[in-house]
RNA sequence: CGGGGUGUGGCGAAGCUUGGUAUCGCGCUUGGUUCGGGUCCAAGAGGCCUCGGGUUCGAAUCCCGACACUCCGACCA
């Protein structure tokens, strides 16, 4: 049977989304299943994707003012306890340590599921007087959450993430870096992972408990449904005050500082996998691939053929490109499917007779198009595609995105939209939670944000029809 | 947490109704062959049938329980 199976194959999105996207992590080798539910082994390829994430990331941060720290794994129950919204958002999915040893403990630590008390803690310490403001904090790690259900890459109980932590003198300096944040996060996704984000600020029931303002990067994915890829909170100085931090100002003053957190998680992986993807597997953001050029050497027991695919391989290293010259005795057509399904931005094809020319084939992944360069331009050639194949990325994901943004008027029309297309439905929105709920109830829709990009659409609620302000997006939420 | 489905070498499956020596394809190893889109041939290795109880002379198969995966809900700062 010519169309039998026989090799692994990933199921069609069109099929199934959701087991198109659990093939890819499987069979892209970016991520294996342990033993405890929820919790994900990242493998080499799916791991190194978030460091070279946390590498550009980590520089961003940098250029901005922050320092990185590590602060510990164990939080003690009072010290969780001490901001009232803070503990009750997070008590229902923490984990705790009982014991210690064979003995038990006299008090329980829960495993941070986020580390804004142990950040105050210590800011409380360390911090002074006004010449200690601002204080930027970041730390690289793992949180621990206690999710009913999970998914790779999109809900892990266990998954590694960045937390930034900043106090700061005054209100509108803490409002002003929150935001920077967000943008160093939205420009991250659109420059970086070739990902269109909608920037906005959530609503009081979708933010951070223990926040006064939650601002949001919502991106789409390829089913039409929404990804909250990064956060960035402004506290005000309610933790400040619950935590007792205080600082002496130029007056001579005790006041309390204002305080921002942020934060973006291996999360963005399941972005990029479900953004960029397509039945033939992973498509990586040529930035961030762990492998940005395979070549491939074509007939390479032929005379010449190997040795030039090794000079190949060592002039892109050179040139500072993650290569991989593959000169296994898997079959052409093997390589190629291989490649494909593990999202390389970009293939070099050498054979005899292309050396005989003088020359090699580069095809890029998004569209597999094909161009002939000569062997003296390969650098500036392969370049040029990535730049290319990340171009066209952005472009394809920009046109999903804004071609599925709808308009509605009233609540059946977004219920009707939301069912025949998916995607963001923008309405107009009088600031109601009691409207939130009913718009999850009729139309399944939750509050995505509320951009900061606003049109005015009309004047009344899409829910209650009572006079509306602001515009606000709604979607399906991973 | 509620409802459905699933669990058999690394992967995908058959076998289960009607209990009786563990099957197939892919992958893997070795040798040869091929190489511009998942080559072909031959020989070989590999399995506490998810786990724990029970029924039975005998359990992958029947019964009870647990765990995990998956889909749909609820929940998810």
């Amino acid at each position: 049977m010519a169309n039998e199976k026989k090799v692994e194959q990933i199921t069609d999105m069109e099929v199934d989304f959701a087991q198109w996207f659990t093939d890819v992590c499987k069979k892209a080798q970016l991520i294996d299943y342990s033993s405890i539910k929820g919790v994900f082994i990242y493998r080499p390829y799916g791991y190194a994707i978030w460091e070279n994430i946390q590498n550009i990331m980590d520089k961003e941060f940098k250029k901005v003012g922050v320092e990185n720290v590590y602060m510990p794994l164990l939080i003690p129950e009072n010290l969780l306890q001490k901001e009232k919204d803070h503990v009750e958002g997070f008590a229902p999915e923490c984990a705790w340590v009982t014991m210690g040893g064979s003995e038990k403990l006299e008090e329980r630590y829960c495993i941070r599921p986020t580390s804004e008390t142990l950040f105050c803690e210590h800011f409380a310490q360390v911090i002074q007087s006004h010449r200690d403001l601002p204080l930027k904090y970041n730390q690289w790690c793992s949180v621990l959450r206690w999710e009913k259900t999970s998914r790779p890459f999109l809900r892990h109980r266990e998954f590694l993430w960045q937390e930034g932590h900043t106090m700061h003198a005054t209100a509108q300096e803490a409002r002003d870096f929150t935001e920077q944040m967000l943008n160093v996060y939205a420009d991250f996704c659109e420059n970086v992972l070739a990902m269109p984000v909608t920037r906005g600020r959530k609503t009081d029931k979708e933010k951070f408990n223990g926040a006064e303002a939650t601002y949001t990067i919502e991106c789409m994915m390829h089913d039409r449904k929404a990804l909250q890829a990064g956060t960035s909170h402004y506290f005000g100085d309610g933790f400040a005050k619950a935590f007792d931090i205080t600082y002496t100002d130029k007056n001579n003053q005790r006041v309390n500082p204002h305080q921002t957190s942020w934060g973006v998680s291996t999360r963005l992986i399941g972005g990029i996998i479900m953004t960029h993807g397509d039945n033939n597997g992973l498509v990586l953001p040529p930035k961030v691939a762990p492998i940005q050029v395979v070549i491939l050497p074509v007939a390479q027991h032929k005379p010449g053929v190997l040795e030039a695919a090794q000079e190949l391989r060592a002039r892109l290293a050179a040139a500072g490109l993650r290569v991989k010259l593959d000169d296994s005795d898997n079959s052409m057509g093997w390589k190629c499917a291989e490649y494909e399904m593990k999202g390389v931005p970009l293939r070099v094809e050498c054979g005899p007779r292309d050396l005989e020319k003088g020359q090699c084939v580069l095809v890029r992944r998004t569209d597999r198009e094909k161009v002939v360069v000569k062997l003296e331009e390969l650098e500036a050639a392969v370049f040029q595609q990535l730049e290319l194949v990340h171009q066209g990325m952005y472009q394809r994901a920009k046109k999903n995105l804004d071609e599925h943004i709808y308009e509605a008027h009233t609540l059946e029309e977004a219920k009707a939209i939301q069912e025949e297309n998916g995607g963001f439905i923008k309405t107009m929105w009088c600031g109601d939670e009691a409207c939130e709920r009913k718009m999850k109830e009729v139309a399944g829709m939750s509050s995505r944000c509320v951009p900061f990009n606003q049109e005015h659409l009309g004047d009344t609620c899409v829910c209650c029809g009572k006079p509306a302000g602001k515009m606000i997006y709604w979607g399906v939420a991973y």
